[in-house]
DNA sequence: AGCACGCCGACT
DNA sequence: GTCGGCGTGCTC
């Protein structure tokens, strides 16, 4: 007998186990399509074979319900779907019958498997990662009380053009024919949509019919690819007014030609082969998905000459490739030092050997540009994937990577899990950067999920960064599989710009009660008057409150984590959030016994304001010198992000104000000015990887400055000139920071040296929330004795920093383990055999990013 | 006794 | 997530 292993599309705790059903035999093949009149299920209404990713339908109780198959097999085979414990022959019922496409395929069940386990998440929500875009069948209460298979809303969308028919040269239409004559002689210059003939002549339908019916034309259904053609252009826009991505030692690569237009058929052929088992529909059409891009086509942008520093990271690259075993590249190079052109060429390489190449950026980076250097180098093999393009963009670039015909897929950490196939490697850009981990189940890093990948298909990872995590310097050192190559120099031989640190703590002492400094005032007058650019960064990270001494600069800390208080309006006092630590609010400075104490944290629009103030009182500056702000706020709109850079690309002398999104990626020459007006709000913050966040935002937005002919300068505005963090970033000297984060880290038990979960816990009230907390302490704690041993210790129960978000309460548990213990396997159990409780929620978050 | 409500467990 | 079974407690 045939059996599956089902996960139910169903997120409920009770239910998050694979179910076990008979297979039909006729469910194997799927059954053509006798006729429209058969099917009422939604747009496809065919058939699909029963096989592993497929979405499926079963009888579930006293219903039907959609899972996900993830094995399939001859009862018995090994590594075949297992007999369910407790049930009998005669119990075990039969899919129903499929009611999708596969959407992965065994690999994809195993790795969602091995993420259910390692995030300790719900099966069904690591299955659904591998879902397309815009959704999958579900059952849905009909309007009669009774259920139905409702499908997705999100599908592909066809265009009807006119083309030549048969007869097309013999026929000539009646002359009084006007619309056919005007058709006819518009089909001369080529195909066209039926849309565009509408626009054109306006009501074409009846003449159309009339002209087919003669064979003159025919009128076919073609694919539309969403998205594509705006994309492209807005980037041949960008080549233009001359802003373009992280490109030291090259020309506006690629986008000279984008800009000139014109239709290429480009990387369709694949995607035609690839297509033939949409079953019941032509789709000898499809190939135009891939060549419908029409302004995206690209002619293949020639190789630039490689520094020393790109040849070896090349060659490491290719000896991992090489090695087929999961080998891990970190590619340390500064901001310009061209490591996007090894990974072209990396990517070319493995390319050449037929195999494919999954590239990850961080969301705020995934900019036209960015997709535009891909394009350029690999055409319209480039499928793209973000959240920022329509749910029907990213199914038709799902669909496109299914088909076989995309080679290369750009996009952020979630298109790890596209139908790529035969991947031969994985890069992953800004390693450092915390958007690689999912902040929701499962709460999953990019880079151990590409490694895991990388492991099992015989695939290499390499990770770029200008700022490695300590986490990844670490393995370097520690791993036979991990090597670090570093680009120490700009790849245009240009030096970094100067970095200043500005102690705000004398400024007040002087007197000065403004957030602007007076050397990056006078340094703003100096570049705009000139007709230069700056840009601004205004840390907002570390929203929560600390106190700070204005005189002395003092924080107050934990006399017992290293971390500072947080203050808490209510009750006036402080508190450590890691272990419980708390204390009365001073009303003076401990140390210097100022009354100038202040709560910190201010707002984008306060400091636009303040600025306009300093500007306009600027001589050779003024009003006419626009702020472009850039935050949550001004960019949350689709393509905000790209119009708010076009602007200051534009403009001659302005100021680019904005949070961490600004930190990288962009890249203009006219930058001369790189001002942090607060480099402490995340120093501060009582996290244990603060100073580590800190280093990297400054040496990131340093790489801002001075990136063409003319010299750049930093200014970093802070109140912890003393702070090792702020001093190592400006002199760009890693191993000074890493010589006073390291011991902290050891000796306080952080990553690298330990490894953690946080568990969450939290609920509407907060009784309930501390109580579960507490009980979970408890047990975790025997469960760690028990399973665990040296090393492992559970923090006691305690609320977050963010102790109430969004009107719940939020407490937690950390587990530390040895850095080599594997710290899921040994609280899984905990949490798999736990039910759910109905008022309090609980989630962990294993190798947590930040424990706020 | 008859019924409303809520909790618990099954669901392959 | 949904449903049915069963216990509790209230009402006729």
């Amino acid at each position: 007998m045939k059996l599956a292993s089902v996960i139910l599309d169903i997120p409920t705790q009770a239910l998050d186990a694979p179910y076990t059903y008979a297979v039909p035999e006729e469910g194997l093949f799927a059954a053509a399509c006798e006729g429209a009149g058969d099917c009422d299920d939604g747009p496809l209404g065919c058939d699909f074979a029963i096989s592993v990713g497929c979405a499926v339908l079963v009888p579930f109780g006293h219903r039907r319900a959609v899972g996900f198959v993830v094995s399939i097999g001859e009862y018995g085979q090994p590594g075949g779907p297992q007999w369910p414990q407790g049930i009998d022959a005669g119990k075990l019922k039969a899919i129903e019958r499929a009611v999708s496409q596969p959407y992965f395929d065994e690999e994809g069940a195993a790795c969602a498997q091995w993420l259910s386990e390692r995030y300790i998440a719900p099966l069904s929500a690591c299955v659904r990662l591998f879902t397309p875009p815009g959704g999958v069948p579900r059952m849905v209460h009909g309007r009669d009380g009774g259920w139905r298979l409702e499908q997705p809303a999100v599908g592909q969308v066809d265009d009807r053009w006119v083309v030549a028919g048969p007869a097309f040269s013999e026929f000539t239409p009646r002359a009084n024919a006007v619309k056919q004559v005007a058709v006819m002689e518009a089909l001369r210059g080529g195909q066209l949509r039926v849309s565009e003939l509408t626009a054109q002549l306006g009501s074409v339908s009846s003449t159309l019919k009339a002209l087919e019916a003669k064979g003159a034309v025919v009128i076919e259904h073609r694919r539309r690819m969403r998205g594509f053609s705006e994309d492209a252009a807005r980037i041949a826009q960008r080549a233009v007014s001359g802003a373009f991505g992280d490109a030291a030692g090259e020309e506006t690569v690629g986008f000279g030609e984008a800009a000139g237009g014109g239709a290429v058929e480009g990387g369709a052929a694949g995607f035609a082969t690839a297509c033939e088992g949409h079953a019941g529909r032509s789709c000898a059409d499809d190939a135009d998905l891939a060549a419908g891009n029409e302004n995206a086509a690209h002619v293949p942008s020639r190789k630039p000459q490689l520094t020393l520093g790109q040849e070896q990271a090349l060659d490491a690259i290719s000896s991992a490739c090489d090695a087929a075993d999961g080998h891990v590249v970190l590619v340390d190079g500064v901001t310009g030092s061209g490591k996007t052109e090894v990974y072209l060429q990396a990517i070319e390489r493995v390319l050449a050997q037929g195999r494919t190449a999954c590239v990850l950026v961080p969301e705020i980076s995934l900019t036209p540009q960015t997709v535009g250097r891909f394009r350029g180098r690999f055409g319209d093999t480039v499928a793209v994937m973000h959240s920022r393009m329509s749910a029907g963009e990213r199914y038709d670039q799902w669909d496109f990577i299914r088909s076989g015909a995309a080679r290369v897929v750009v996009g952020a950490r979630s298109a790890l899990f596209t139908p790529l196939a035969n991947v031969g490697l994985y890069v992953i850009d800004e390693e450092h950067e915390g958007s690689y981990k999912q902040d929701s189940a499962p709460r999953y890093h990019a880079r151990e999920v590409a490694c895991w990948m990388a492991r099992r298909s015989g695939a290499a990872v390499v990770l770029g960064s200008a700022t490695p995590s300590i986490e990844a310097l670490y393995r370097c050192a520690k791993h036979p599989r991990w090597a670090q190559v570093r680009l120490p120099e700009r790849a245009n031989g240009r030096p970094m710009p100067a970095v200043r640190v500005v102690d705000m703590a004398r400024e007040f002492a002087e007197g000065s009660r403004s957030m602007f400094s007076a050397a990056l005032t006078r340094a703003l007058q100096e570049e705009l008057s000139q007709g230069r650019k700056a840009v601004l960064l205004l840390n907002q990270r570390g929203f929560a409150k600390f106190l700070l001494c204005r005189e002395c600069g003092f924080v107050p800390k934990c006399p017992h984590c290293d971390t500072s208080l947080t203050y808490h309006e209510r009750g006036n006092f402080l508190a450590c959030h890691h272990c419980g630590y708390r204390q009365a609010s001073p009303a003076v400075c401990p140390e210097c016994s100022s009354p100038y104490l202040k709560k910190f944290g201010a707002g984008t629009q306060r400091v636009e304001d303040e600025l306009r103030c300093a500007l306009d009182a600027m001589p050779g500056v003024g009003p006419g010198v626009p702020i472009i702000r850039m935050d949550a706020d001004t960019t949350s709109g689709k393509g905000a992000h790209e119009r708010l850079l076009e602007q200051f690309a534009a403009a001659q002398a302005a100021v680019l104000l904005g949070t961490q999104m600004i930190a990288k990626g962009l890249d203009f020459d006219d930058v001369t000015l790189v001002g942090v007006i607060n480099a402490d709000t995340q120093l501060q913050l009582p996290d244990f990887r603060a100073h580590e966040r800190t280093f990297d935002l400054i040496e990131q937005v340093a790489g801002r400055a001075g990136r063409a002919q003319l010299p750049g300068r930093v200014l970093v505005q802070t109140y912890e000139a003393d702070a090792a963090p702020i001093r190592a970033a400006a002199r760009y000297d890693r191993a000074l920071f890493l010589r006073d984060e390291l011991p902290k880290r050891k000796m306080l038990g952080y990553p690298p040296y330990v490894r953690m979960a946080n568990v969450l816990v939290w609920g509407a009230h907060e009784a309930d929330v501390a109580a579960l907390a507490r009980e979970l302490a408890v047990e975790l704690a025997e469960q760690a004795r028990a399973f665990g041993g040296d090393g492992w210790s559970v923090l006691p129960a305690t609320p977050c920093v963010l102790a109430k978000l969004r009107n719940t309460y939020r407490w937690h548990v950390v587990v530390k383990c040895p850095a080599d213990a594997d710290v899921s396997a040994v609280l899984l159990p905990v949490f798999r055999r736990r039910k759910a409780d109905k008022w309090v929620n609980v989630a962990v978050d294993v190798d947590p990013d930040d424990l706020l």
